[in-house]
DNA sequence: ATGATTTTTTGCGAATTGGTACAAAAATGT
DNA sequence: ACATTTTTGTACCAATTCGCAAAAAATCAT
């Protein structure tokens, strides 16, 4: 894989300031996020910044699917999941608040969510970025309600889909509320009544 | 009312362009939204902006006041209906839908889930507009939901406040996917699945 | 008319913005 | 050693940002 480096070489992991950056905008949102905030955060100044992964946006929308890919496991390992219908939901909405009160600066919510909306309506790429998104959490979160009706555990006429859709609505609520400043027990019991009402 | 009016008169209706401000904050959410475009929105220059409604983040909040208020009409309504629950949470979302979709340039989805929470991370005083009008929504769907519960449409132990807060998460994410450009029909058939599951 | 009062208008200014040109630095290959 | 290659660092640019001072305009009171 790794080839000889040919000349000055790297001094920063680009993996690890792709992160930074996106620390970065998922506490401040995109368009409050300067390039000197960017730079401050990963160590590296602007120039290098700029050849690494391109101008402001582009280095949002790399930020933007580093996070949907940690999404895309978590959804993963739900849709993978052998416990009842309950239990993983149970468990991918205990996760996803875990993370969602997390930071160093108080809770930040979801990237996509808490950042994406402000900038879609009048930007096309992050619009279409963030309809994908909702849409593969909508797709992810059907597997394991079309498991539970395969296995007789929902009604034979639920729509799995739809319920998909209800149950990824919550998630998008808890990131908001978390950001919002709700407490950790309130976006439990939110959880928890979700669970009950859609299993 | 009216009194004499001393000095030179406005030449704008304070209300109107508190509108117009809005309009522009609702699209481009808050950081950016820059001074001259508020200024182009309302007609008015940049002084008498600021003389009229104190500085940008105060503009903001102000409008964000009257985006709340609008909710909170919507709300009242909810509260005070005559029909069964069912009914009254499908108007409710049905009405919301049709604000999301509106908007000359493309839907906008809420003005306040999908403006605030990019800010409410870092301005603590966005972050409590926004967990106030979250709570005002909680509060608001709580009515409908008691009632039917009081009058046995409702399970006895049902939990009407954590069943109005899902039913309140689900609006949320109506604006979300609104703004993502999701279709009017994929909303609807979200609004009725919630219908469906929560009453 | 004249003066008082309020608003609008013009223009400014200090700071920050995103983005880039260019030279110095640090490695490899010959 | 010397040239090549890639990245870093310094400095800069034009444009935009928010906010304000000061003068001009439009009304009312007398």
């Amino acid at each position: 894989m790794s080839e000889k480096a040919r000349g000055r070489p790297r001094a920063y992991d680009p993996e690890v300031a792709l992160w930074q950056a996106l620390e970065t905008f998922w506490a401040n949102g995109f368009s409050r996020t300067s390039l000197d905030a960017l730079a401050a955060a990963t160590g590296m100044n602007r120039p290098s910044l700029y050849a690494a992964f391109g101008d402001k946006k582009s280095l949002y929308l790399k930020s933007f699917e580093c996070f949907a890919g940690q999404l895309h496991a978590a959804l993963d390992n739900a849709a993978h999941s052998e416990a009842p219908l309950e239990a993983t939901l149970r468990d991918f909405y205990r996760d996803a608040i875990e993370i969602y009160m997390s930071g160093p600066d108080g809770p930040r919510g979801c990237f996509i969510i808490c950042t994406a909306p402000a900038e879609a309506a009048m930007d096309a790429d992050i619009r279409a970025a963030l309809k994908a998104a909702l849409a593969e959490i909508d797709k992810g979160l059907e597997v394991p309600f079309a498991k539970a009706k395969a296995e007789g555990r929902l009604p034979p006429d639920a729509d799995t889909a739809a319920l998909a859709r209800l149950a990824a609505s919550v998630l998008h609520s808890l990131a908001v509320r978390a950001r919002a400043g709700e407490t950790k027990e309130a976006l439990h019991a939110l959880a928890r009544q979700t669970v009950q009402s859609l299993c």
